[in-house]
DNA sequence: CAGTGGTCTAGACCACAAG
DNA sequence: TTGTGGTCTAGACCACTGC
């Protein structure tokens, strides 16, 4: 087992040739994988490396360690379905359910921002904002809602366009060059606001999942105020949650 | 700055030891932090280490990286402390709220697992199983509703006692030397069930959270099957979203 | 005791950013 | 070209496990 590459981290590589190695030596779960010491024989590669491969193992529930004793794979390896931990654009998610993801934008407004919207978006008191309201569609069946807030500064004026299939992040990126990288989501169980009721023919008892996020770029700035209504017959939201 | 100990990692230490440096020489949001090979020189440490501590300062979201640049501080270091990705006992979440967590096991049963249940704890067909039914309160408000199926080939019989302050992580790990590391939770918004509106004398029209969980033994075995219910207004599940 | 993973050091070469 | 972070190697000592 040789592993060599120039352009893919040695320790990717070392990873999945370990992979490799389970399945063709039908290692059974909960049976000891080799030492950190023959790893590095059979692959010819440093100690470090093998280190970095097992953690990646680890962190994807593949395989789990005991100091002293050894390592081993995990008896049920929990394969990380795409969890609400990794942030992806509603588009993403959509298409990862593998349904055809399309949508509207309903309606763009320059508005005052509210007290919570300055104090998340570390707004100054004059500064305007956009709000993007779109309705989202999975195989056209109604799959969420969104109200997003963006900052005006960030824009110049002939960056507004509308939105349609278009991922926000993705416009982000490409447009305004901002790359998001983290958010923090609020869940909460609601009932179906009047705009939507009204702008996108929804039974106003039905249930729907609110995430109330702020988008961060890599750097920590702010960049989006969203409230996103979700339809849960559409939407399965899982977690993964390490203690 | 020096910095040395016995117990602690050094690259731990390194961490703390450079939030200490941020804070006296007040590096403001997007500043730059002194290069790797500087900290090394600081703290009288190896590169691995300063690594190793900018790595965790980074899971913290505190600093950002460039390559060729530097390390930065974030704009805004945001660090949501119990996020739903974060694997905690209900005792401990209630706690984290600032609320005195109490509660009350109502029932246990032994029963027939449902399929589902077999296939999700990988049980064989005869297999039993223990349903725990307790009500969960936080200041005497309810909190929560759950219903944890346990494979009965876990206990011994003197081993099930009633749950009352007592943690289920705490329960595994005291009494049967089983380490909870790991679980799936899936998030559904949902009405009270009828047992919870005669048990419970809780409201039918309320809104619930619901947390359908799979938790896992460090191992990967899978241990508990729980339905939760949580009461939206005592708990504001929050999650980090990675990209 | 020997074998395992956990941590740390010292040194090297590379890719990328900025002058 | 210089300085930064990204990756990798080789070697060391420690703590823990099981014989």
């Amino acid at each position: 087992m040789k592993i060599k590459n120039d352009t893919i981290a040695l320790s990717r590589l070392a990873k999945q040739s370990i992979i490799e190695f389970i399945k063709e030596e039908r290692i059974q779960p909960d049976e000891q994988l080799p030492s950190e010491a023959l790893l590095m024989d059979m692959m010819g590669v440093s100690r470090y490396t093998v280190r970095e491969a097992l953690a990646l193992l680890e962190q994807d529930k593949i395989i789990y360690k005991v100091q002293g004793k050894g390592t081993f794979v995990k008896k049920v390896p929990v394969k990380i379905e795409s969890g609400l931990e990794k942030l992806e654009s509603i588009t993403e998610i959509i298409k990862s359910f593998g349904y055809n993801p399309n949508g509207k934008c309903l309606k763009i407004e320059e508005i005052t921002p509210t007290q919570d919207m300055i104090e998340k978006l570390k707004l100054n008191k004059e500064d305007k904002a956009i709000t993007f309201t779109r309705i989202r569609t999975a195989d056209e069946k109604i799959a969420a809602f969104c109200v997003d807030t963006v900052p005006k500064y960030l824009f110049k004026d002939e960056d507004i366009i509308t939105l349609n299939n278009l991922s926000m992040f993705e416009y982000f990126s490409s447009k305004l060059g901002i790359h998001i990288e983290h958010a923090v989501a609020e869940i909460i169980p609601t009932f179906p606001t009047k705009e939507m009721v009204k702008l996108a023919d929804v039974g106003s008892h039905e249930l729907y999942i609110l995430l109330r996020q702020i988008h961060y770029d890599n750097d920590g700035t702010p960049v989006i105020y969203s409230m996103d209504y979700f339809n849960p017959e559409v939407f399965k939201f899982k977690v993964n949650r390490i203690r």
